[in-house]
DNA sequence: TTGCTGATTGGAATGATTCTTATTCGCTGA
DNA sequence: TCAGCGAATAAGAATCATTCCAATCAGCAA
């Protein structure tokens, strides 16, 4: 059973294209961090995890690669309380649960139901494309 | 028809006192203008706000006595998207809504039963004091 | 009045991100 | 295959919000 958020990485290309892209191994080995290791990294975290395999990467064509992934949708990125800003891979509706004690961040799938629900408070004419959930809590390892 | 959102200003004195805190002139200016004017400042927006009244409040103040408002559960920081954080006096249960337009943000009254619906999204083990929500998209002036 | 503690100031320091500029790359057409 | 062109990258400078720090300052207690 394949996992359906496991996007296949063939899919970068594809999406690059469609946005009048080009596709490179530096855009290439930064998604690709994103998708092996779904632990939400910083830009800087992604920064060394891909050091090892590209060397010459530099820190600011971190930024620009995960600009590029965000803007294809396939990378959402994610902000709380003014920290460094955060890159997850996940593309199903989920919310973040963010444990204030260890600092980790873990997906919360999201049901349907409960996103209609949640959009349903909005008074008309507001348009929204997107809605964001974060808990702020800690999770206990039982 | 007192709205049960607008909290006295004479609350400041109490909670400050409850957290062991002193009240102090550049506190209550700052708490001040977040209630006069409910539009999310940023912490530089609040000292621009505050000057006329005390020109010789620093912003290293304003941010001190913002968190301070912060930590006595007065006030909310809000983040969205890495710009400076906001700030909101609305202690009400509310979502926000953020217009990618004008970057205009508005509070979005939450029912209780659709907090508890989303609250009710998360797995055994996962301990959450605060959920914050944020639609992103365009407010038509409709 | 004299200390004491917490609060405020102003400026320096920090950290994440963006900008700038030069260089390199990859593709297109000759 | 080669020249030209625009996009992408690299390296470092610059920016912006925020925090830190050291020196006063204010209010209360002895």
């Amino acid at each position: 059973m394949r996992l359906p958020h496991q996007e296949p990485p063939a899919n970068l290309a594809k999406r690059l294209a469609d946005s009048g892209l080009r596709n490179t191994p530096q855009r290439e080995v930064v998604y690709n961090a994103l998708l092996v290791r779904r632990d939400h990294p910083t830009a800087d975290e992604v920064y060394t995890r891909v050091r090892p395999e590209m060397p010459t990467i530099s820190l600011a064509t971190v930024y620009n690669c995960l600009e590029t992934l965000v803007q294809c949708d396939l990378v959402r990125q994610v902000n709380f309380e003014r920290g460094p800003s955060r890159y997850c891979a996940n593309l199903l509706p989920h919310a973040h649960f963010h444990d204030e004690k260890t600092g980790a961040t873990y997906d919360i799938p999201l049901p349907p139901e409960v996103l209609a629900h949640v959009r349903s408070v909005l008074p008309a004419g507001y348009e929204t494309k997107t809605v964001e959930i974060t808990f702020h809590g800690q999770a206990s390892g039982a």
